[in-house]
DNA sequence: TGCAATTTCGC
DNA sequence: CGAAATTGC
């Protein structure tokens, strides 16, 4: 390559990864390019066939907005942004051959999926003597670096995080690279974002997100900002409560990587030092679910303790739909199912009370559940949402009991006393605090809640012991 | 990061 | 006798 007439260029290849200030993969580009006095490139390759699964249909609105973020945040720094679509080993090669690429760099992909890409990728860069350079990584620590004393990894949450917090203090974020003087790089043709189809458009049912949300890195910093100059001394005791602005609602901006955990460790230790941990703490099951992932691929489907697949689960997609549009009944069910139709996202407690509703009083599989989040969530991530969803349906490794078992009118009165997010998602409840009479009117168009909780618990518990062999009768 | 039944505590 | 701790699902 060194004999090439043609001027260095870098590739990077963006996935997960979408942002341009502690990125190793960018940063190393760049300084390559410097020192060859040559260029870099960004691309963005949209394989779908490829992807273990389909991107859901939040997530595509997302990543829509996040990757035109991301074309000016790049572009400042003097790198064109190139999109693709189809075939990920002809898209590559097809643009390291058009673009005269040296090497192509990326942050190394934390979920078997995205190691499986890379393997692909060398395949079809090495034919052309064109090398892939994956360093760096998604994580405060590498998805199989935090193992017990018996050199296993960790299946158990506490103790993981003990290791983490302790012992692996993560690396310090890099800065965003200066960028590049005056030139061009080589032109290679590219698709234009809005062929890529990610906008849903028959219908357009994205207004709510766009009132929600700033995707890009811009808006993670605005995030980040905000949640650090507020809430996150106060999120220990806060953020339970689902009315209260009291999270940070960076989950997307991670699931995209538009924001680095270890940017975000870093910067909450600066500010607040010990007062951050309750919030770091959740960053740390982030870390966990993806190393979970790593031991356990199919984590998506298959329940991490075995004699799950032996569960009664019932089938009843009437019952599903009434989960899924928020007309179960259950002012705090629905109202969370609301709020995550109409944002994209939803509190993390009301995630606990509807995944634990769907699991336990209606019996419906996990697995129904997950796609469900996975379609509607702008943060559905690969490895925190089937990670989640096995915890709560005590089927994960190291997951919630199945006995426990939430009642939504408990939670209601303990977490929303007032009725205030109740009300807020779901007006036409009698939620506590109304005036009944004005109530009244429009309760007919509320559904009665569609079983006995109580009941619903008995079942439940009965259905798991019929997981374990009766001591009585063996 | 559960709930409910039961026992013990503290006055 | 109500609150708090304990226990089992």
């Amino acid at each position: 390559m060194s004999t090439s007439l043609a001027p260095y260029h870098a590739l990077v290849w963006l996935r997960d990864d979408l942002r341009t200030d502690d990125h190793p993969a960018l940063t190393e580009a760049i300084r390559l390019a410097r020192q060859h006095n040559g260029r870099v490139t960004a691309v963005y390759i949209l394989d779908e066939a490829l992807w273990s699964r389909p991107l859901g249909g939040a997530s595509r609105w997302w990543l829509h907005h996040s990757l035109a973020a991301l074309a000016d945040d790049l572009q400042r720094l003097g790198v064109p942004l190139v999109l693709r679509q189809g075939d990920l080993r002809q898209q590559l090669a097809d643009v390291v051959r058009q673009g005269s690429v040296q090497a192509v760099l990326c942050n190394r992909g934390q979920t078997p999926f995205l190691r499986r890409c890379e393997a692909a990728a060398r395949e079809a860069l090495e034919p052309l003597g064109c090398p892939l350079l994956a360093g760096g990584g998604e994580l405060m620590v590498e998805p199989d670096k935090i193992l017990t004393g018996s050199g296993q990894p960790y299946r158990v949450f506490t103790p993981f995080w003990k290791a983490l917090s302790q012992h692996h203090q993560p690396k310090a974020p890099l800065p965003e690279p200066e960028a590049l003087g005056p030139g061009v790089a080589p032109v290679i043709s590219g698709l234009t974002l809005a062929s890529l189809a990610l906008l849903p458009s028959t219908p357009d049912w994205a207004g709510g997100l766009r009132k929600s949300w700033q995707p890009g890195q811009a808006g993670a910093r605005r995030c980040l900002d905000a949640f650090l100059q507020g809430s996150v001394a106060r999120y220990g005791s806060q953020r339970d409560f689902p009315a209260q602005p009291a999270t940070s609602r960076l989950s997307p901006h991670l699931r995209f990587g538009e924001l680095s955990p270890r940017r975000l460790w870093d910067a909450v230790i600066a500010l607040h030092g010990a007062d951050g941990m309750p919030f770091l703490r959740e960053v740390g099951w982030r870390e966990f679910n993806h190393h979970l992932l790593f031991q356990w691929p199919e984590m998506a489907t298959v329940p991490l303790k075995p004699e799950f697949t032996r569960f009664p689960w019932r089938d009843d997609q009437r019952e599903f739909q009434r989960w899924c549009r928020g007309l179960t009944g259950f002012p705090i069910v629905d109202a969370g199912q609301r709020e995550l139709w109409q944002t994209g996202w939803m509190h993390n407690r009301v995630r606990m009370i509807v995944a634990s509703f769907l699991v336990k009083d209606l019996l419906l599989p996990w697995q129904w559940g997950e796609e469900w989040m996975w379609d509607t969530l702008v943060d559905a991530c690969p490895a925190n949402n089937p990670g989640n969803w096995q915890w709560v349906s005590g089927c994960g490794a190291d997951a919630a009991p199945y006995f426990r078992v939430f009642n939504p009118s408990l939670q209601a009165a303990k977490f929303d006393s007032d009725g205030l997010y109740q009300r807020r998602w779901v007006p036409e409840s009698a939620a506590p605090g109304d005036d009944l009479f004005a109530a009244a009117s429009t309760r007919r168009r509320y559904p009665l809640p569609m079983l006995d909780h109580g009941a619903a618990r008995d079942r439940a518990l009965a259905a798991l012991a019929s997981l374990k062999p009766d001591p009585d009768t063996v």
